[in-house]
This record gives structure tokens, C-alpha cells and sequence, in this order.
RNA sequence: GCGCCCGUAGCUCAACGGAUAGAGUGAUGGUCUUCGAAACCAUUGAUGGGGGUUCGAUUCCCUCCGGGCGCACCA
């Protein structure tokens, strides 16, 4: 739709100015952009921003231009897609006709749940970090976000047509394990381990990392098992090996706690063992890599403000800045990507800067390929999540308390439901997701309970229960949608119109969210639907109007508007039930 | 010291350089014998300070104030 107002636009400068008009559009930009409510569905900023272009101006201020650019669409608009063209204040401002959004209604339906997908990623492969786990480590609340922002990412890129492929890069190298083991070695319990592995593990490692704080010394024991790991030792292997697997399959259940897509990857780190030598040959090479003061091996980046990064460590361990550009390669060989993409907490920032920039300095288009989706992390009131601490609250916690709320709600408002626990659990999950997604994700904000599990207003609860709403009127009816045509168009109510504009947008929803990597868009769109929906059916019965032909209408109405949301629910990693 | 992010209503958050800065929550008042009150309606209230660029700045640039994060051998 912008395209084709594009269009007109440009074929009305063109032929309001014969002489300069087709040049002015050649080399000049303009938007088209969906306004504030009553500025009709589309509006244009040509007339402002062209008219200085002109050395001779066809109109003598940018208004007057902008009234001649909306009488000239208007002549060319043969489709009647809109209803009117005005300008105002400069702006051309677009509205779509009834006609056209009553036809829009009907393609929603007919395309049901594949509405709003599209071909616009042309197949192309985008590549998308998150839920980064390490072995041994307990996923918590701080790794929510990554999780459900990096599952709506891959569902709505496949949905806009790209060839999405999810990688968890599992944190299973580094000197962390080399802590583990000499933790696991000196205080571990074997049948403990057993029973409850990754939280057992997990206390041990904060155990040791406590010891290490009172006993720096400690922490060389712990750099020489990981030296140990990486040269080989048998004991070593074999016992990370085991975390690995255990950790492993906890990440499963929790994947499955979340509703989480399943991962096309689990690289970890140790799967680019045997790929950084080549790396830091070619980095080499290419003359980027320096020897320090006691033989580490390092990039200079101080002159672009970025500091040192080390690849190799004096000890000749390796960093994971080494894997990280081990990892870029690998990707780059393997699928060819389109974007290259890591969502993490804006703590790394200046990593993945790093990182970008010194692929850049080795003839990679990394800051044009790769993106660091950052994230704002979350805090808790008593202050930075930790795990050193114990200030963590467990995912599995965080569901258990919102199903526990939700199936309260439940049997106070809905005690004769079938399938209660089922719709608890959908509801909680809804809550949970929704409350990180619809913030936009590089927002810094603090986690409370009351706030993260809300039922209401601008939440995850409130889309489902519109989207319940109307399938609980189609219930009632008991009919579904008539054939497009079959019925006369008659005329629209407000509130009607202003629910099928909503309608029309949804697509170019999607569009901005993968081009932002912001799914908050979405989170926004789908409650101004849901508020817009409740708006209407306040003001419009459906199963109650006497007039067929409105009733019909209504009907064709609030099942598109369920389709939507319902498709926009799923896009975001949320059930839609159908009753709750 | 250097670098990055942020500062919007009492609170939590939106706003692709665009028009009258939107929501939620809270507070107050109203709406269920009429399609589901997890809802709706009404009232309330905001861009940290100062410069600049622009026809137009919450948005871009500079500066000050305030907050968060990072910066050579953790990941």
C-alpha cells in the first residue's frame, strides 16, 4: 500500500511539474507512514519535504503544493482505494475507503492463519542467537527476555518469509568449567551430583567462586583445569562431558516449560575448539593480532575507542572473543546468512563492537551482516539479579506462581471451564511473555511479581480474553461467515471503520518489527486491535442486531479480528484459547 | 580517564524527524435482567536544564545535571 501511494505521489510531482518533477523524484526521498488517528490511514510528508527542490515551485508554499499532489492522486486513484485525499498542515493525508477495507476483511479470512505472512525475507537465512544457557547454570528470570524475544524473532521472520535458524551458543567452555571441575574435584558429591545435577553443579560453583573471593590464589587451580580440558585430559573430558548432558536436557524442559520453539542449533562454545587456530591464522595474516607484555595475543582497537581485545590469553587458553569470531566464520561458510544476529543483554555491547569491528578489519561485512539485538536486563527491587548471591528467582518458579494466580482468576470468574489447568498454565504463560515482550526490549526495567504477572490492562491476558470473547459470540450466533458478496455492503459505524483499519495495518506491523528487531510493535498493534474490538462491541451487537446484512457484516467483523490476534498471539509465542 | 545506553504523567511503559506527546496502572465517578465486568466510559496528569540544526525535535548535534552498564587475559 505505501508502495502504490508511493506511486501516485510521484506520478502527480511528475505531472504538476513537467520540466523538473521527474528529477525532483529521481533524487529526492519522501515517507509515507501511518499518522495518529485522524489523519486518515496513510500521510505523506512529500510536499513539505520536496517543495524547496523545485527551483521553479508549482505551487507557492508547501501547503498549496501539497493540496495539488492530493487533487492529482485523486484523479489517478482508478481503484477508489481511498475514500478521501486531503491535504492538511502540509501533510497529504490518506484514508482508505470502506469499500477497500470491507474487501480487506474478507482476504483476512480467507487467508486465515497464514494472514500477514509474506515473502518479503525472499527465502534469505537469518541467523538468531538467544536463550544462551551455560552448562551447569540454571536458567532464571533474567533469561526470559532473551528467550521470548529470540523465539518471537524466529517466528515472525519465518513468517515474513525468511529462513530463520535458531543457535542456544551453549556456554560450555571457558575458564568457568575449569572452576567447575576443580570445585566438582575438592567438595563434590558424586550421588549428590546424581540427583539433582544442574542445581547441585550450580552450588558448587558459586561455593568455589565464594572461596575464590577470599582466596584469589584459588582461581589459578581453576584456569589449570580448564588448560587441562582444553589440552585433552581424559578425567576432565569425561566429566564435562556429563555436565554437559545433564545440563542439556534440563534446557529441554525448560524450553518446554516456556512454549519455546525447538532450537535448530545447540552449538556451544566447544564446538569451535578446533576452528579458532584457522581464525587466529587469518586474523594474523592479515596483521591485525599483536603479542603483549607477557605474550598474550591481542587487537589493538585503541584508536577507535574500543580498547584491547584478547584472543589468547598469556596462559595461551583461549577467550571466547576468539570463539566469537570463530563462530561469525563458521556461520558465515556454513549458511551463507543474510543477518547474522545475537540477542543479548547490552552488557556485551562492547564485545560484539569488538567483535564486529575487527571482522570489518579483516574484510567481513560483519557491521553490516551482524546485529547485536541488545537487551535492557532486568534488575529485582533488592537489586541486580546474581547468582553468587542468591538473588535469583527460577523460571520455574515464575510459572508455577503465575499458574498458581491465573487458576485463581479462574475459578472466581469462570468456575464451570473444562480444562482449567490447561488454560492456567496458557494464561500464566501469557502473562510472563507478553509483560517482556511488549516493553521495548532495550529497556532497563525492574521485575516485581505484581507487575510481571498482571491480568490486566495492557497484557498478554487481555488479548487472550478478546480474542475468548469473540469466539464466545460466534458460539452464540452459530453461524459463520457468509461468502464475500453475498450480502450488500451497508454502512459502517464508527466504531466499525475504526476496527477495520486496524485490520489493514497488521502486515506492515510485522514488516517494521523485522526490520527493528522489535517486537513491542506487535505487542502495541495487538492491544490497540483488542481495545479498538472491546470499543465496538460496547457500542455494536452482533448476535443481537435485527438487521441480517449488519449482523453478517459483524460476524465477517469480529471473526477477522480473532484471526488477527490470533496469528499475532501465535507470532509472539502465546496460545489463544478459544474460552477462558 | 575513555566508551555505550538511558532520563517522558505519582508509578510502569509507548511514540518509523511530523500534526493535538499516546497507553497501562493509581485515584475519583459511572456502566452487568441486554453477545464474557480479565471488559467499557468519563475526569486527572508528563518530554531533566541550556544551546544548536530543521519548515517541523521526545527523536539528530553540543553542553550541563542525574541514573545504568562496559573497558586487556570472566563469558
Amino acid at each position: 500500500m505505501k508502495q502504490y501511494i508511493s506511486e501516485l505521489l510521484s506520478q502527480a510531482v511528475e505531472e504538476i511539474s513537467p520540466n523538473e518533477g521527474a528529477q525532483i523524484i529521481a533524487t529526492s526521498t519522501f515517507d509515507v507512514s501511518a499518522p495518529k488517528p485522524g489523519f486518515g490511514d496513510y500521510a505523506s510528508n512529500a510536499a513539505m519535504v520536496l517543495f524547496k527542490q523545485f527551483e521553479k515551485a508549482p505551487a507557492s508554499n508547501p501547503p498549496a503544493l501539497a493540496a495539488m499532489l492530493a487533487e492529482v492522486c485523486k484523479k489517478h486513484d482508478h481503484q477508489q482505494t481511498f475514500s478521501s485525499i486531503e491535504s492538511a498542515a502540509g501533510f497529504i493525508n490518506f484514508t482508505l475507503s470502506p469499500e477497500f477495507l470491507d474487501r480487506k476483511l474478507y482476504e483476512v479470512i480467507e487467508q486465515g492463519d497464514a494472514y500477514g505472512s509474506s515473502n518479503f525475507g525472499e527465502n534469505q537465512t537469518v541467523i538468531i542467537e538467544y536463550f544462551q544457557n551455560n552448562i551447569a547454570k540454571p536458567p532464571h528470570v533474567g533469561h526470559l527476555r532473551s528467550a521470548v524475544v529470540g523465539d518471537a524473532l524466529m517466528r515472525i521472520f519465518r513468517f515474513a518469509g525468511f529462513k530463520a535458524i535458531s543457535d542456544t551458543h551453549v556456554g560450555d567452555w571457558g575458564t568457568q568449567f575449569g572452576i567447575l571441575l576443580y570445585a566438582y574435584k575438592t567438595m563434590g558429591d558424586k550421588t549428590l551430583v546424581e540427583k539433582d545435577p544442574v542445581v547441585e553443579l550450580n552450588k558448587l560453583y558459586v561455593a568455589m567462586s565464594a572461596k575464590i573471593e577470599t582466596e584469589p590464589a584459588l582461581r589459578d587451580n581453576g584456569k589449570a583445569e580448564f588448560k587441562k580440558l582444553e589440552q585433552g585430559n581424559a578425567e576432565n573430558r569425561a566429566l564435562w562431558q556429563w555436565f554437559i548432558e545433564v545440563s542439556l536436557a534440563d534446557f529441554e524442559r525448560y524450553r518446554i516449560l516456556l512454549g519455546l520453539l525447538p532450537f535448530d542449533l545447540n552449538l556451544g562454545e566447544s564446538f569451535y575448539e578446533d576452528k579458532m587456530a584457522a581464525v587466529l591464522a587469518e586474523l594474523t595474516s592479515k596483521d591485525l593480532v599483536q603479542t603483549g607484555e607477557t605474550g598474550e595475543l591481542y587487537v589493538d582497537l585503541e584508536e577507535q575507542g574500543l580498547g584491547r581485545c584478547i584472543l589468547v590469553k598469556s596462559d595461551g587458553a583461549t577467550t571466547y572473543h576468539l570463539r566469537d569470531f570463530a563462530t561469525y566464520k563458521y556461520r558465515k561458510d556454513e549458511f551463507n546468512f543474510y543477518r547474522n544476529t545475537y540477542v543479548v543483554d547490552n552488557r556485551q555491547s562492547h564485545h560484539f563492537a569488538q567483535l564486529f569491528r575487527i571482522m570489518e578489519m579483516a574484510g567481513y561485512p560483519a557491521e553490516t551482516d551482524s546485529v547485536h539485538i541488545d537487551l535492557g536486563f532486568m534488575s529485582l527491587p533488592e537489586g541486580p539479579i546474581s547468582t553468587r548471591k542468591g538473588t535469583i528467582i527460577s523460571l520455574e518458579n515464575l510459572v508455577a506462581e503465575a499458574e498458581k494466580r491465573s487458576l485463581a482468576i479462574i475459578e472466581q470468574k469462570n468456575p464451570e471451564l473444562p480444562n482449567k489447568q490447561v488454560i492456567a498454565s496458557q494464561v500464566a504463560r501469557a502473562a510472563i511473555k507478553y509483560f517482556d515482550l511488549s516493553h521495548n526490549r532495550r529497556t532497563e526495567f525492574v521485575f516485581t511479581w505484581d507487575k510481571a504477572l498482571s491480568f490486566e490492562g495492557n497484557t498478554g491476558p487481555y488479548l487472550q480474553y478478546a480474542h475468548a470473547r469473540i469466539y464466545g459470540i460466534l458460539r452464540k450466533v452459530g453461524t459463520t461467515v457468509k461468502e464475500h458478496g453475498s450480502t450488500e455492503m451497508v454502512a459502517l459505524q464508527a466504531q466499525e471503520l475504526a476496527v477495520l483499519r486496524k485490520l489493514n495495518a497488521f502486515p506492515e506491523i510485522l514488516e517494521r518489527v523485522t526490520e527493528e528487531y522489535l517486537p513491542n510493535y506487535l505487542c502495541q498493534y495487538l492491544f490497540e486491535l483488542s481495545q479498538t474490538l472491546n470499543t465496538f462491541y460496547e457500542a455494536c451487537p452482533v448476535s443481537q442486531e435485527p438487521d441480517e446484512q449488519i449482523k453478517q457484516q459483524r460476524i465477517a467483523l469480529v471473526t477477522a479480528t480473532a484471526q488477527i490476534i490470533k496469528n499475532g498471539l501465535r507470532l509472539l509465542g502465546i496460545d489463544a484459547p478459544e474460552e477462558m
